[in-house]
RNA sequence: GGGCCGGUAGCUCAAUGGUGGAGCACUGCCCUUUUAAGGCAGGGGUUCUGGGUUCGAGUCCCAGCCGGCUCACCA
């Protein structure tokens, strides 16, 4: 690992580079215009016979990373890739000169050269450039990772996302088809008649989730800044604004733990749509992922962590009705009636880590005073979460935990309000938005005993936003999809680390400090 | 932050507490249709770091560093 240790091989290749120049190579040359990408001759020429590529002669001017070398005297073979495509080449000492040869020999595995030359098939059958012209385009001093295992220490893979992606092709076709989803959102979007806009990533009050924010300072206006842990609150001014249907796609930065489904920054597709409800949320929540699926992968129906997810079906249940489904086989649950009144919900709380001592679970961690709703939807992500493979719309959150939700005209203790969890994982937000500012200050007064109680991540008072609300906001639905989440599901990762090109890693320890 | 697992050559991995190896990569030589090319001959190690036990530690113990999984928090 260390520079020392490599000093060998990149002394070696360092001599190697000398000679090259020696030969008359400039070391790093400034361009190399391609007739093709090595994509569009393996599309183009992959089902032309040997017949057909002599009778043609098809010359070519290609370039890539050398990825395998196989000298055999005067001639050899090797491997170009690029654009993740492969093409192979064949250099002879009598078509590409002593000088061309002499390059050819002094390649390395991760060089990158340009090859000018014909299309012809090799005995075996391989398309394959027959090299007429040689040129140097650039050296990799350090050393290939092994040409048949690839990389697969996924500390190297994270730290060095660019070997990672040299080497293992499924990687690169991960963040390809993650691009590929990215597009087909914005083109629904777009299509749907949103715009999309950018909204402050720097914030003076971290609002519209609850998350613990991160914090940084501006200088010249001696201002205590945060990262935002959410666009919502500015993307609903721009409704107030008439800007009618915006989103934005975009990091949003909270200072919470890593894992399998977290990074400190990830992406957040957020959208907001005047005089709609929480109900069109869902409704275009559905268009939305058939529509990408279809376009990513030709299909509604995926492989995920070893299970058949289907986006045919979407199915519903209230958060009380998911917990009384998937109530512990065995333990003795409430049934829909016994959730009825909210001063019900927090004895279930207790009878549930009754069940979960007597049978060796972590109990549930729940302040005993704390409020129906967060007793409700505690035990809704303990009980009910992990079991919501397929697509289903969780709806009727409790008002405790939902301080931007408009409430339900028949039950006010509920908010209009659903998250769509797809293979345990909850992948969207959405409510119809809370427009009274008289009840918006209400909540965020709430808010801010919590906080005062020691909540971090309990919204801070808004004065603005207030004052927004108070011009009048549209009725107006509003939604976030997780896109991380979106592209694990899309990609069969398991790991949010695998569709994010740089995840956050502890810095590696230095020798110097 | 807790628990479990891991860290040996550039890479992928071996090595009962008893002289640290293999394959690929690398160096030299041979080879003008190979593709995990082949043949011959070589070089390469602070076994993550620091302590400890032991006649002797890659191996056992302790502490630390980095990572993975998992739980907690969250999306």
């Amino acid at each position: 690992m260390s520079t020392s240790e490599q000093s060998d091989l990149v002394t070696q290749r360092r001599k190697k580079l000398e000679s090259i120049v020696a030969l008359g190579f400039a070391a790093y040359p400034e361009r190399y215009d391609c007739t093709h990408s090595l994509r569009q001759i393996v599309d183009a020429y992959s089902s032309h016979t040997a017949e057909q590529l002599t009778a043609e002669r098809v010359n070519v001017r290609v370039a890539g990373r050398v990825m395998t070398i196989r000298p055999h005297g005067k001639a050899g073979f090797a491997h170009l890739q690029s654009g993740g495509a492969r093409l192979q080449i064949y250099v002879r000492l009598d078509a590409v000169g002593e000088r061309g040869f002499e390059l050819y020999k002094l390649l390395d595995l991760g060089d990158l050269v340009g090859v000018e030359g014909y299309l012809f098939r090799t005995r075996t059958g391989e398309l394959s450039v027959h090299a007429e012209r040689l040129m140097f385009l650039a050296k990799a001093l350090l050393p290939l990772p092994e040409k048949w295992h690839g990389l697969s220490d996924v500390e190297i893979r994270y730290r060095q996302r660019y070997v990672d992606l040299m080497v293992n092709p499924e990687v690169r076709d991960t963040f390809v088809k993650r691009s590929r989803m990215v597009r087909a959102i914005r083109d629904f979007m777009d299509a749907e008649g949103y715009i999309e806009v950018e909204t402050p990533m720097m914030q003076p009050l971290a609002g519209g989730a609850m998350a613990r924010p991160f914090v940084t300072h501006h200088n010249a206006l001696d201002l205590k800044l945060y990262l935002r842990v959410a666009p919502e609150l500015y993307l609903k001014r721009l409704i107030v604004g008439g800007l009618e249907r915006v989103y934005e796609i975009n990091r949003n930065f909270r200072n919470e733990g890593i894992s399998t489904q977290h990074n400190p920054e990830f992406t957040m597709l957020e959208f907001y749509q005047a005089y709609a409800d929480y109900h069109e949320m869902i409704a275009l929540t559905e268009r939305l992922l058939k529509q990408v699926a279809e376009t990513v992968n030709g299909s509604l129906g995926f492989e995920f962590a070893g299970q058949r997810i289907s986006l045919e079906r979407f199915e519903r249940l209230t958060m009380k009705e998911a917990v009384v489904r998937h109530w512990p086989e065995g333990a003795a649950g409430p049934k829909l009636e016994d959730l009825a009144d909210p001063k019900a919900i927090p004895p279930w709380v207790d009878t549930y880590n009754g069940w979960a001592r007597s049978s060796g679970r972590e109990p549930l961690e729940v302040d005993r005073k704390a409020s129906p709703g967060a007793a409700l939807q505690a035990l809704f992500e303990e009980v009910a979460e992990r079991h919501l493979v397929q697509p289903t719309f969780i709806t009727d959150f409790p008002l405790e935990v939902s301080p931007l939700s408009k409430q339900r005209p028949d039950d006010p203790n509920y908010v209009e309000r659903f998250e769509l969890y797809i293979a345990g994982m909850e992948i969207a937000n959405a409510f119809s938005e809370l427009n009274d500012p008289e009840e918006q200050r209400r909540r965020f007064q709430y808010q801010q005993m919590l906080r005062e109680k020691g909540d971090l991540t309990a919204h801070a008072i808004d004065e603005d936003y207030i004052r927004a609300l108070s011009y009048g906001l549209p009725p107006t639905g509003g939604e976030g999809i997780g896109i991380d989440r979106l592209a694990m599901l899309l990609t069969d990762s398991k790991s949010i680390r695998d569709v994010i090109l740089f995840p956050l890693l502890r810095p590696q320890p230095t020798e110097s400090s």
